[in-house]
DNA sequence: AATGATTTTTAGTTAAGGCTAAAAATGAGT
DNA sequence: ACTCATTTTTAGCCTTAACTAAAAATCATT
């Protein structure tokens, strides 16, 4: 049983990760945590110890799978005590970071899953971001999902226009953008809905959409699934 | 802003003064929080220095006002926190005092309210005890309550009998009671709802009640009412 | 390949909150 | 009022997880 630190350094490196560094640096991890290096040091000792880290000294950590599973299910609870806040609660979604941040380190499989059933087993929270099933892996998302509902942090593959015209055919010629290219969520703006997406196949190069092309564009999930997450 | 464990004794120095010790000593607290009492003496000196009690070496703490109304924040959120796990989540009600142990600790108003005007505002939690209001207070419960539905820990007086029929009355006799006797709830045991009560009149006197009687009893709030709680 | 900048780890403190064992204060019974 | 049992406090130690400052390893550049 990890302790609320250990708990939150083990969801931070899973972030990272997520957001495409197989490896984490132990200042990247640190910065996350808002702790110095020489803590986040100590810290990785113990993690590792407990066998939820691989961590070679001066070259970055990764998770085990138990130490991804533990991680995994942080981030379910969290996620669903914010889809609560928000759907019954009443809260705004950007209100609810915080408080859910204390709920997920109630560690309760009972807890988790009737929270997950009286919230109808959903797939998404309200920031958008995929929420992991009790098995500790992202449930499936639908097929063919439009870009602009479509869940961060998951590679997705594109695999169909809304909107046959030539104009925007040839606006995804300059975008770089056709059937089967592979892209990640990164950031999605809450001011206008655009996204900010990374490219699997131009060197993960990073780029904004609009939420008029993101709107004609389906995607479904990349088969070829990467490390992390696994849907 | 108490720590968790600061804010586990000044809850367990509320409930041992409800059941009724105007001062509580450092052993009964000890054993109430599972430390030792080597640990509590070290604890009642920071718990005094943040003015959350008042503590005479040897002989026994009190809360002082801010003491008592943090104790109470604490028990409003434990007990909002298990009717939600019972009445929405479907939980029994003996299986949510752990977990309402942990989620009690997380202190937001914001959310602590909002969850009381999703669960309608209740007045008791599915034990019976009452739930404190946002001022830190005790609700009124309404007027004349069966003895057999009302709360636990709150001063009461016999207003009325269901059954005016003369073997009940006799029984009464008996057992002590009569319009204007005063008592409080101790313990309601499960099993068959008897109920164990203590009188306020015949030197604190505890006795147990059969559920037929505690159902032929209209009991209301004690109008000069104790100090701890104050309804 | 060497040097300088950066990153990471180690060493040594600190603060909470727990523990045991020993000392001190209280109180009960003669 | 004195003694003995009980209660309470003090003293000293442990663990967790933070911190700063200093040492060590890696990396980048020439």
């Amino acid at each position: 049983m990890p302790t609320v630190s250990a708990e939150n350094y083990l969801k931070a490196i899973l972030h990272i990760q997520e957001e495409g560094q197989e490896k984490v640096s132990t200042t990247d991890l640190a910065d996350r945590v808002s702790a110095t290096p020489a803590s986040t040091s100590a810290m990785l000792k113990k993690l590792g110890a407990k066998g939820w880290v691989v961590h070679e000294r001066y070259h970055g950590v990764q998770l085990t799978d138990s130490g991804q599973r533990i991680a995994m299910d942080i981030v379910r609870r969290h996620r669903l005590w914010e889809s609560f806040l928000v759907d019954h609660l009443g809260f705004d979604w950007d209100q609810v970071h915080d408080i859910a941040e204390e709920l997920e380190h109630i560690n309760s499989v009972e807890l988790t899953n009737r929270l997950d059933a009286f919230l109808g087993f959903p797939k998404l929270d309200p920031h958008g971001d995929a929420i992991p099933g009790p098995n500790g892996r992202f449930r499936s998302v639908a097929a063919r999902t439009l870009l602009s509902e479509a869940p961060r942090h998951l590679e997705l593959i594109v695999v169909g226009v809304v909107d046959g015209r030539d104009a925007f055919l040839r606006h995804l010629g300059v975008l770089g953008i056709s059937l089967g290219t592979r892209l990640t969520v990164i950031r999605r703006h809450a001011f206008d809905g655009s996204l900010e997406v990374r490219f699997a196949d131009s060197g993960e190069d990073v780029q904004m959409l609009s939420p008029s092309v993101c709107e004609r564009l389906w995607v479904d999930q990349d088969a070829e699934a990467p490390s992390i997450p696994f849907p």
